[in-house]
DNA sequence: CTCTCGATTATCT
DNA sequence: GATAATCGAGAGC
């Protein structure tokens, strides 16, 4: 979580530099040069001029890869999403709160600010889930290139994904 | 409920 | 100047 905000991750999508709709396919630039630095950290970037995405930059044989947080599970600092978010949001477990890479960093007030932080040092607090649960792979949502590939993963049953993973 | 389309701005070519 | 890993409103079924 983030800030004193956040929830359990319910839905990502995986990325690296062989992924041609990844932002490290091209090469390093200066925005997404933190992919290509060492795992643990926390990228964030601009989509469509006025949403915020939040990736964790991961290990993977030096690749540049990384994760989109794509949907999170609201679990503390609910009120402050809400507010954040200016939505008047019927039910407190609503999923429109943080179903999705622009919600769930408007929710938790990420920003370019957080590009490049630590995931284990404030504002960021990352915790391991107490037990493993049920995963589904299905094809990614809301990009240009590449939407085959089945890179994106979530958890199974969920109420919060951003949309409802195929049968399997 | 599903589908189409416009908004808005940092970054890249 | 063109592009984008999205969201949300509004039209059509």
């Amino acid at each position: 979580m983030v800030g004193g905000a956040g929830g359990v991750i319910v839905e990502v999508e995986a990325y690296h530099h062989t992924d041609p709709a990844a932002h490290s396919y091209i090469g390093m630039t200066e925005r997404n040069a933190v992919m290509f630095g060492p795992p643990g950290f926390a990228y964030v970037y601009r989509s469509y001029g006025i949403h915020w995405c939040l990736n964790f930059v991961c290990e993977a044989e030096g690749s540049a890869s990384a994760v989109l947080i794509r949907a999170i599970e609201p679990v503390a600092g609910i009120a402050a999403m809400r507010r954040r978010r200016g939505k008047d949001l019927a039910s407190p477990d609503d999923p429109a709160l943080c179903s999705g890479p622009g919600k769930l960093c408007q929710a938790m007030g990420v920003s370019i600010k957080h590009n490049g932080l630590a995931l284990d040092r404030p504002p960021f607090e990352l915790r391991a889930r107490a037990s493993v649960p049920e995963i589904v792979v299905g094809p990614r949502i809301g990009i240009t290139k590449a939407v085959d590939e089945p890179w994106r993963y979530g958890l199974k049953g969920s109420r919060f994904l951003s949309r409802p993973f195929p049968k399997r």
